[in-house]
DNA sequence: TCCATCTTGTTTGTACACAAACGATAGTGT
DNA sequence: ACACTATCGTTTGTGTACAAACAAGATGGA
């Protein structure tokens, strides 16, 4: 109607595929942290407090800022994600000399011990999923490069 | 330590490859909606609106809960969101004879003429993001694959 | 008919996610 | 010392997202 003919070139084309990518991302997004919910609730953690522990277990202490800009949340979203890691003493301050406005992060004794729990979590996720490691990766690498594309373009 | 020696197979490598995969999904996912924003954002629609109107735009009237189902959505979570839409006065209810409990949801006159401001919103998103559109289909494929072995999991 | 049960959509409570404004501290120039 | 600016984390407001409880209508059997 408005299009030369090519495929995948006139309006409504680009709509059905953008909402399939858009509206692919979110549900997939949405669909695996409800996969997790169940097998993070026995740690009593939810996916974005699951992601900080990740990145606290891997090397603390962490400055909060840095931990923001590593999970790529905004300080706003991450202060109230704290505040109750805090308050499950999973996590505890530490001050930082010459900055009063900064602190650090790093896991407490409980959440330390919490790790042991953790490490059944990624086996458990990939064995009740069956997908091939492979296309994990691929998967992985084509959110990679999207994110890198995202980026590149704002 | 606790491995065979064969590559990706202890548990701190599934950490994290599990740490890659679940938050680059988580990652992508909000920055592709962030990317969204500003070009959403003269349109008066936020991405989960937007995705509402999509729907209706290809084919309404649509129940509420045919739409909830097709947007992936918990009923709760849409509720709010149609409102916000018939607040805006972009659909509108209508009766269903037979069931006073359920309703059906169509876009308005306003609703329908802003389908053709809509219609520029993925060209843009695609020319904005420079990726060659084979990687968005390979992507939306690996997602879709992705979104199957969750749904045959659970 | 009457009642138990099932559906359908909403409400309530908790937890992200981000924009914008804020308060407090740090650094900088004069 | 003093103002100016920048940085850091929090607060506030709006909008998802989902579990659990709910209210109202529909449905089926005794």
């Amino acid at each position: 109607m408005s299009s030369t003919g090519s495929p995948v070139s006139n309006d409504d084309d680009l709509l059905a595929l953008d909402r399939q990518v858009c509206f692919g991302l979110a549900v997939a997004s949405r669909s695996v942290i409800a996969f997790y919910r169940p097998i993070l609730e026995p740690l009593g953690l939810t996916h974005p407090q699951y992601l900080v522990m990740l990145a606290l277990w891997q090397g603390a202490p962490l400055k909060f800022k840095d931990l923001a800009a590593q999970l790529r949340l905004d300080p706003a979203t991450l202060t109230p994600i704290v505040r109750r890691l805090e308050r499950d003493e999973l996590i505890e301050r530490g001050r930082l000399e010459g900055d009063d406005r900064s602190f650090t992060l790093s896991p407490t004794e409980k959440g330390a011990a919490l790790r042991q729990q953790a490490l059944a979590v990624p086996s458990t996720v990939i064995e009740r999923l069956g997908l091939p490691v492979e296309q994990l990766l691929a998967l992985r690498d084509g959110l990679t490069d999207l994110i890198a594309a995202v980026d590149r373009a704002t």
